[in-house]
DNA sequence: GCTGTAAAGGTGTTCGCGCAACGTTCTAAG
DNA sequence: CTTAGAACGTTGCGCGAACACCTTTACAGC
């Protein structure tokens, strides 16, 4: 229980918030590798396209999906830029807001989700649950839940 | 427990695995910032200096380094290259191997991360630790060390 | 000794992202 | 109605990282 500085953490402590560094890049980086070489698609492009499917009338409003991936704005302009060119999403105004853009996914975008996401989740189950025991799966999630703040909560 | 498509995940499985990425994001995105505004030191950089102090001798193969830090030689070769220009790290040679190199921490470098430090462990207790209740994090880091595979383990 | 293979580190290039600034539209206060 | 401020999305810019490739050195087999 050697304390650090005085801050009062415990190199417990510190060792901790590294290793979340380090599994989460690391797994990333392994889902990442898996759907660009299966699908040549990134995996912040894939979360966007699921995002979407997910949501009511396959659309969102820029600002509310840029929040969603942990994107900024501007960054989400780009992806959805590439994803338009590759006509896996359009842009649609919004009739309520003239502000306001949806990105929506196309037939086409459904279409490639579909292909991609076994990949995708026999990546999360090989990099990531396989290596946790089914019933720490309940803890782990109670435990981020406590650090995802208010939101994070998507079913 | 519906499971999805034929890969035997559960919603919640794969819930947590998107919980782990916000919440690693966004910490470590907190964390970036305090860094760069209260000292000019983006969050890699700091986890190099801190790295290279930890290593005996303050120093480490470039190739070594790389792996903890999590980034591959050529981005370490310009992680270096820029903590060169501001005279935090040197390169020395490796006497035992004229292929390898020694990434160094200089005095300066040593100073500068006595100085950042108080804020980065500063901003692991509010945005990480506090979070948690003590006894937890003794149970999420053996999760994580399931999950971080045969290295990962630096106290 | 040579030769082939692998490893260490660096370089050219490309790409994705965040920040700051901008135009547009919405909304509230007067 | 007018005007100040905020919200939404986009754009110019610079930075940081990865990929593919290159040089130099180490090490194995013959």
């Amino acid at each position: 229980m050697t304390l650090l500085h005085d801050e009062g953490l415990t190199v417990e402590e510190l060792a901790v918030w590294r290793m979340l560094q380090r599994v989460q890049a690391r797994i990333a980086r392994h889902l990442e590798a898996d759907l660009l070489d299966a699908h040549g698609l990134p995996l912040a492009s894939y979360e966007v396209l699921r995002q979407l499917a997910e949501a009511p009338g396959r659309r969102l409003r820029m600002n509310d999906l840029a929040e969603r991936v942990l994107l900024t704005r501007s960054g989400l302009t780009r992806m959805i830029d590439r994803l338009q060119r590759e006509t896996l999403v359009t842009r649609e105004a919004c009739p309520s807001d003239a502000r306001g853009l949806f990105a929506v996914l196309t037939d086409r975008g459904a279409q490639r989700l579909a292909e991609a996401t076994p990949t995708y989740l026999r990546g999360v189950r090989t990099r990531f649950l396989d290596a946790l025991g089914g019933d720490e799966v309940g803890r782990i999630k109670d435990l981020l839940h406590r650090l995802g703040g208010p939101d994070a909560g998507h079913a």
